[in-house]
DNA sequence: CTACATAGTTCAATCGATTGAATAAATACA
DNA sequence: TGTATTTATTCAATCGATTGAACTATGTAG
């Protein structure tokens, strides 16, 4: 029945003050040490438990910071989780997490409950659509001079931080390795929200097509969710057309173990009848059958500068506002061949 | 340079005092619906942001509950995360969000944070090894009557609420599906985790054996970490032996994954030459090359019923630990097939 | 015209930790 | 011995929202 002890509960064990207390137990030097140690022995004794609340109130700090990313479904999405929590663990600081789905609404609800919370800073993989005006005035005026850096998504004219992949490279690179290895016939299977990622890989697929002097029809571009089903169903529909693509390149590795799970099936074997390319290299894109050409994304990289770049403007760090493009990695496996 | 605006700037705004503009911004019926729109008002146009800080140091409850995983790269986990996500939201609740990387040390930082933090509810899928001691007494005196709820993995007399998966029943449906297959030369590829889910499935597995009168020989249980490097490296090892098994059961489908993968390279056909089992089905079991046979851990129905769980206790239920076991569905596919 | 609800608003204490300033005690210095 | 300095601790205000009790009009019943 006994509450929760505070750092008054503390004081009247020992016999000091409140104040006394509090230093004590952040070993502030200007406690004797003796009294320190007797003062951290008492707490540990009735099970005291900091409370934030209160300290984040005086202080105006809550020690967090916020993630929110829209597809957790998506192993790459989770990549940059793993490799940021990594990084606020270290610096001691908790995460308070959103999973938006897409949906903007989650979106602006999470950025508003979170300056609620006080958190120190934002990353944001910004659901498709974000516009400047979603991130700034709308939900939280003081969001402004607030930490925020977005990464894997850009969003034109925001005076926030950025740290993405360099998907046009990403695009080249492979599209490159397709041509060199005599692939005339492309198709796109893309990516098919309102993002820049979507944008991006796809503007620099046509780039290539163009400067290749090969042209992009109808039937070359495919858009479609970043699922397992889309591959496997365009892949299902391109094996009817009468001169099918030798080269299928893809928006994400997603939508090419779609594609591979549909060869399979079809008995068509990647890497020798046709060409597959993912796009991210995430882990199991070295273990899929046959293994994926792909373009390794820099979720460490990404995620430990995105971290690393909030860190320091919480720190109160004042610069232009940054954008950081990794490039990313061709990496060639089994699914890619000479072009039969 | 305005710093953020409180009640107090509202209230001097509208000429009333912080009482009223803090009921008003709760629509509190006591404040005249006139009254209640200037003030709301009022607030919008100043760009207030609630301060859960303050309010949750006055009422004790700041609104966040406390999620921790222990692997993030396994899509597995990440599928409970979501389902989790979606009833907090609804609940109107944030997530406080830790990795805990297998780490009892991370584990055990997060479960004190978070109750610093005033978190109203943990759900937990502990890490290898968690004991009892580490999750009551040790770093929380108060955790004694704490809403906490454990999922997928199971400790052993605790008095806290649990929802797992039916392991055994899993493991058996897997075996007769093969036995009835014709198979009776079994290997189990099974986590190396001290885990219960390590240990029921492994056990039922021996368990089937006996049942089945068939012998468990050393070169019929393999230990080894859920990655697709172990399923791959363990099947490279299972072709040199004289007379290898003719059914493998893996202890997760990212095992299973693995082992597809090196068929795939040594022409050996799953389903036809060798048949491979997963455990979870996992979205991508479907997508698999060839697809695979797995159970489906219903992470929906546990997702749901632990956050449920969870709200129920945080809202004063009063009742003896719960301890709910979700039957899993057999899900055939490609991968198996009749023993050669 | 008094007594009494009722609605609308304010008062004032409270939650628990922090911190600059003040005080007390002990030690050093002249 | 008296004063300056250092060391150890306490005082008291503060952060911003909440809430039970108190107050003040206004209207209603007797």
């Amino acid at each position: 029945m006994a509450s929760r002890p505070t750092l008054k509960t503390i004081a009247d064990q020992v016999g000091v003050t409140v104040s006394a207390v509090s230093l004590a137990l952040r070993d502030d030097l200007r406690i004797s040490q003796a009294t320190r140690e007797r003062i951290q022995q008492a707490a540990k004794e009735l099970g005291y438990v900091y409370n934030r609340h209160a300290a984040g109130l005086r202080r105006g700090d809550s020690g967090t910071v916020a993630v929110c990313l829209n597809d957790l479904s998506n192993p790459f999405f989770t990549e940059f989780l793993g490799h940021m929590e990594a990084r606020f663990r270290e610096a001691d600081r908790m995460m308070l997490f959103c999973h938006a789905h897409e949906t903007p609404s989650i979106q602006a609800r999470f950025i508003r409950q979170m300056a609620e919370h006080g958190a120190a800073g934002l990353i944001l993989v910004p659901v498709a659509g974000t516009t400047r005006e979603d991130l700034d005035g709308a939900q939280v005026r003081h969001l402004q001079d607030f930490p925020l850096v977005l990464i894997s998504r850009d969003v034109a004219d925001t005076g926030f931080d950025r740290v993405i992949n360099d998907d046009v490279l990403g695009i080249r690179l492979l599209f490159e390795h397709l041509y060199e290895a005599g692939h005339r016939r492309f198709a796109w299977f893309g990516g098919g929200g309102d993002t820049s990622t979507a944008r991006d890989r796809e503007c620099s697929f046509r780039q290539q097509m163009d400067a290749a002097g090969l042209p992009v029809t109808r039937d070359s571009v495919h858009h479609g969710p970043t699922t397992l089903e889309f591959g496997d169903a365009m892949l299902e529909r391109l094996l009817t057309m009468p001169e099918p693509p030798t080269a299928i390149m893809c928006f994400s590795d997603i939508i090419a173990f779609g594609v591979l799970a549909a060869c399979y099936r079809h008995g068509v074997r990647p890497g020798v009848d046709i060409s597959v390319t993912g796009f991210d290299d995430m882990a199991a894109a070295a273990y899929s059958a046959p293994a994926l050409t792909s373009v390794r994304v820099r979720t460490d990289l990404i995620g430990q500068c995105a971290s690393e770049l909030l860190l320091s403007r919480m720190a109160g760090e004042r610069y232009p506002p940054i954008r950081k493009v990794v490039p990313p990695e061709l990496v060639v496996r089994a699914s890619t061949g000479p072009a039969a």
